[in-house]
DNA sequence: AATGAATGAGTCTTCATTCAT
DNA sequence: TATGAATGAAGACTCATTCAT
């Protein structure tokens, strides 16, 4: 019986948000900057938001569930090992590497608030699993300890991000496309596996 | 004797800063907090520094130019390829995991100021020209193409760095030795070299 | 029906709102601390009262009233006056000191909106006529001019609410019963009554 | 060698700051109030206090400290308990009662930084070592117990305080000389001292 | 050169009240 | 009448840098 919270404003908020944080940073952008970028008053933003804290947490965390969610959904629907590495590569990758502002921010300042340790863990244990069930003769990891095969992984992904960042404002002459052909390449000679 | 004293001042508060970047962040580091654990008055600090920038600049810049330093004299003096990639593994890198606080700034926000690019960009030519020299047989990276493989360096580099300093305050359960390990073990595979 | 329903409401607005304002104060209270007080919503504070001010006017008004009446009434069936002075004391001031909460709001910040002069006004003049009513020879006011007879009333009367306040939080050592000793004997020995 | 903190600031933010504390009450005093009455930019208000709240405290604690000290000073080169009452009434209390801004702040809203309850403790444990070394014969004291005869006191004092407070603002038609004397009559009364 | 007070634009956030629904 | 989202002026406070001494 009162105006019912907008669902668009809150959108709104979110993705001028992301793209302010993503290109000039958490602790450069100011509300005010949101404000502007929006449109809406200032005491909107905390209506829907409870600070400035609290955005960067919502565009993480809705962004990275939408992905982790797919992913599940995905590997749920597949048996194979294979397949299964095919779509964290394929599927999960892939569209993680097209939002560069979400890796931005993943990445940055704002880490604290980010929790990509986190994130970090799940993958990795998803990973890790799908690489036990993975018959043992053919892999070139059997010499890995658990840690440092862990330790790899979170290497290859965190790697991986900052490469993609990188590559983007950088004159490094290396783009998405070679990462992900590098990407590619190195789990088809380790696990041989043609993706 | 007047410059000693001032070097000394100069040192203190690159030091002073260094821990507190690497503790609190960039931006949640003020200069205030630069004065109060160097106890140097604030009007010192811009004697010595243009600004609040600079300061990190010069960390940055200081601390790779010496790390960078000393790799160049090991290669100079280094005459087998494989040599070369154990210099560069048990020294330079080696030596870089130990220094956390410079990992952390690196990486952090102020990466604006860093300009991480370029040192990955230098390193991935020294790495690159080592490993042409290296009879291409025995490489399994022989499929690659040049700038995968650049993006292949520039992911490692970076990953090893952000795991290291995530593994830091998470409860991830890698240590750098893990990281290490990996590393290692990953380039005696790749190369057929003894570390 | 609907106007019992209405009138639990605006009760429980004045009910959350007196502990509120005692505890916490006038300005230190938001109307969504009411508002999470009562589990009402913002619009129905502002059905049963026009603003912040006048919930506290209310509170006070009632409250006060509420003593007052019945200090009139009990009053006006009895005729010596040191009955009266007995009532007043053992009736309407014991009453009035167990509402600590109304005593802190009365002389708190809000004191422009509580009208306490009002009050401490009208009840002096009660008082006044009462002690002209006594035979003067037993008094020792008699050399007391009547402005700081009527000063000497406002003394004790806001001396005696805030003492009672201070007592509270305060580690003093005093407590209602002190203040309420010291008061019956000043009386009875001013005036020679037995309470 | 820099600009030396500038006493004269400080006394005119302390200023400015009690009438406008006095006069619109703490929590209707805003920074930048103090601001346009003292004609500084708001940063210097911040090099001499901390906040808000140590402004108040600092207008307090001063102007409470030098009436104290005075009387110290007053009392300590008197010796008849009597001429000790009388200091009490005639310097203290009457040097107290002409600053009305220290009363106004004292009593009000900011009463959480004001610790009141302190200063009553320690006036009325002077004024309780007066009396007991007063020949006890003639007071009229003697039935009341220690803590009703400190109840007693808390009243009186606070009482006076607020009576004075009202007084200015109000219809009351009673005036601080009505209060005085009407005080001075009591003690006289109650003690047989002539003031 | 050394010092630290001075500065004021800019920060995030709050909150009483209104009014569309 | 009931509701609670909308509003934006106003709040306290910060902080990198400058510059008078």
């Amino acid at each position: 019986m009162a105006r019912i919270k907008d669902e668009n404003k809150r959108v709104a908020i979110l993705q001028s948000s992301k793209i302010l944080f993503a290109e000039k940073g958490f602790y450069n952008t100011s509300i005010s900057d949101i404000v502007n970028e929006t449109g809406l008053p200032v005491g909107s933003i905390y209506t829907y938001f409870k600070n400035k804290e609290e955005i960067v947490r919502v565009i993480i965390e809705e962004g990275w569930n939408d992905l982790h969610e797919r992913l599940e959904k995905a590997l749920s629907s597949t048996t194979s090992p294979k397949r299964k590495i095919k779509v964290l590569i394929e599927q999960f990758l892939s569209e993680l590497l097209k939002d560069i502002d979400l890796i931005n921010i993943l990445l940055s300042e704002a880490i604290d608030y980010t929790r990509i340790e986190e994130k970090v863990e799940k993958l990795s244990n998803i990973i890790l699993t799908i690489l036990k069930s993975l018959s043992p003769k053919k892999e070139s990891f059997h010499e890995l300890t658990k840690t440092s095969m862990k330790a790899g992984l979170v290497v290859y992904f965190l790697g991986i991000l900052n490469a993609v960042k990188i590559s983007r404002s950088a004159s490094l002459g290396i783009e998405v496309t070679d990462i992900m052909n590098f990407v590619k390449q190195s789990i088809e000679n380790a696990m041989g596996i043609e993706l």
